[in-house]
RNA sequence: GGUGGCGUGGCCGAGAGGCGAGGCAACGGCCUGCAAAGCCGUGUACACGGGUUCAAAUCCCGUCGCCACCUCCA
């Protein structure tokens, strides 16, 4: 079986059939750095994260573009209200991106173009469509001609002829059609700008990311991937500008769905956004990842507490699993995903139907684990394949960036807390020898206190720490 | 006005004409000094009203409710 993905082009599911056998390139929408990443922006990063390791795990060789929007008018209104330059609110805000995709464990990109750095390619892509006569230079301004492109709204299904009229607050002088959009904003007040032909200014929104796609990726790639809102206008414009000047563009269009709370839309403008650094602090960085990676990417999650507490929940079962079956049978490495689950992955990527394959597994491997004579190779076996879907999804326990130690306490304090923790299991292995089980009950329970769960298994006592 | 999506058991969340995905929670049993974890068992859900069909959560028509995009947004 082969990977079929649902293209927004199309809207169908069809089959993945790569411009270059063996090879994948995609291009996913980034982030425009004016503010700190809340869980719909990750969202998306976890989303395409799922696709980038699915297509690796089936042998792919995949080149990722996600490009940085370091210049916009929302980082230069953020700059004013922060008083620093445009620059430092742009590189302050995409630190933080960088450290919420690591912190969900996001693989990196192969390359993170910033949209600053690409200027002479948007130059040259202006040049082609200006000589084409689909784009025209207007006062220092450069706008696309959307009448000369028939094929315009065919992404998105919007009709032009139907459209509001834009509220665009532009004066419309500069513009010769209301639905045109600028390729480049000639600077005016004083703000940043390269020099053009056509003049000092900056780069539009849409205008960038063909530009960087062509860098990187050439004229047509595989996939264009980003958050369902950009659709329209964003990618619609993007495949106008691309396509109009001569370029294939992308052959396959995913969009994930949203992130809503309380029935809206996560958005900074409505002031309930929930910063990934917060949720963080209430779940566990690879438990959030698990919530937002379970549901279908294309399915809209209503975020709540108590799923997210749900899903950790389910989460601890699977890793469970992992854990105690390592302690019987040592490390075992990923192995090979079952076929289900594959099947499941191929389908658009159908990770809730993957996760029962996995969650199936457990079971059985948790059977294996209760039997009196443990089968050992059987256990072996199940562990390397959770392993495997586990690593797929990017939550495998004993990966990076899981892994025991990793982003949590310092080895040396680590260490010390286990003498503590094994100094008092020793008083209650005591008082329970002495049949004193009300002292053996008093240090559970102040362990729990302190956040230290402690389980009694045949092997003696296992401690972990759980997030409060 | 145009375009698209959603409504599934206590909760989350798949599926898309025919054996009740999966998880969380709950309940009973096993295990345990008691727990925890785990194992075994327990559920006749698909907004509403019609229709098509041997068979509908799934297709068609209608109704209600919710949401997104058309303007910066993952």
């Amino acid at each position: 079986m082969s990977l079929r993905l649902h293209d927004t082009a199309t809207r169908t599911t069809r089959e993945f059939v790569p411009l270059t056998s063996g090879r994948v390139s995609i291009y996913v929408c980034g982030a425009t750095v004016q503010a700190a990443p809340h869980v719909g922006h990750i969202r998306s990063g976890v989303s395409f994260d799922v696709l980038h390791r699915w297509l690796l795990a089936t042998g792919y060789d995949v080149t990722l573009v996600r490009n940085v929007t370091d210049i916009d008018d929302k980082i230069l209104t953020r700059a004013v209200e922060e008083g620093r330059p445009w620059w430092a609110v742009a590189a302050h805000y995409e630190r933080t991106f960088v450290d919420a995709y690591r912190i969900l464990g996001c693989l990196p990109p192969t390359v993170e173009p910033r949209a600053t750095g690409h200027v002479p390619a948007m130059i040259t892509l202006m040049r082609r469509l200006i000589d084409s006569g689909h784009a025209y230079a207007s006062e220092g301004d450069v706008y696309f001609d959307v009448g000369s492109f028939p094929a315009y709204g065919a992404l998105s299904g919007q009709r032009v002829a139907e459209m509001q009229p834009s509220a665009d607050a532009d004066p419309g002088a500069r513009k010769r059609d209301p639905r045109d959009f600028a390729l480049w904003k000639g600077t005016r007040d004083g703000g940043p700008g390269w020099e053009t032909p056509w003049g000092v200014g900056r780069p539009g929104w849409h205008l960038e990311c063909s530009a960087m796609a062509g860098v990187y990726l050439g004229p047509e790639f595989d996939i264009h991937g980003g958050g369902l809102d950009l659709v329209f206008p964003h990618h619609e414009n993007e495949v106008a500008q691309s396509r109009a000047a001569g370029d294939g563009f992308a052959r396959y269009w995913l969009h994930n769905a949203w992130v809503t709370t309380a029935g809206e839309k996560m958005s900074k403008s409505l002031g309930n956004s929930l910063l990934v650094t917060e949720v963080v602090r209430r779940v566990r960085p690879v438990e959030l990842r698990y919530y937002l990676a379970s549901a279908h990417y294309r399915s809209h999650i209503e975020f709540s507490e108590a799923a997210l507490a749900d899903a950790a929940a389910g989460y601890r079962r699977l890793e469970g699993f992992v854990r105690r079956a390592v302690e019987r049978v040592g490390v075992v490495e990923a192995t090979t995903v079952p076929e289900a689950f594959a099947a499941a992955m191929d389908d658009d990527l159908g990770v809730p139907a993957a996760l029962a394959v996995c969650h199936a597994a457990v079971g059985e491997g948790n059977a294996l684990l209760a039997a009196h004579a443990v089968d050992e190779a059987a256990l072996v076996h199940r562990v390397g394949q959770v392993r495997a879907m586990l690593g797929v999804l990017g939550v495998d326990p004993l990966a990076a960036p899981w892994a025991e130690g990793a982003g949590g306490p310092s080895q040396s304090v680590a260490h010390a807390l286990g003498v503590l923790v094994e100094d008092r299991l020793a008083a209650r292995a005591a008082a329970r020898a002495a049949r004193d089980f009300a002292t053996a009950d008093a240090v559970r329970d102040a362990l729990r206190e302190a956040g230290i769960a402690v389980e009694d298994t045949p092997a003696g006592p296992r401690w972990t720490v759980r997030q409060a």
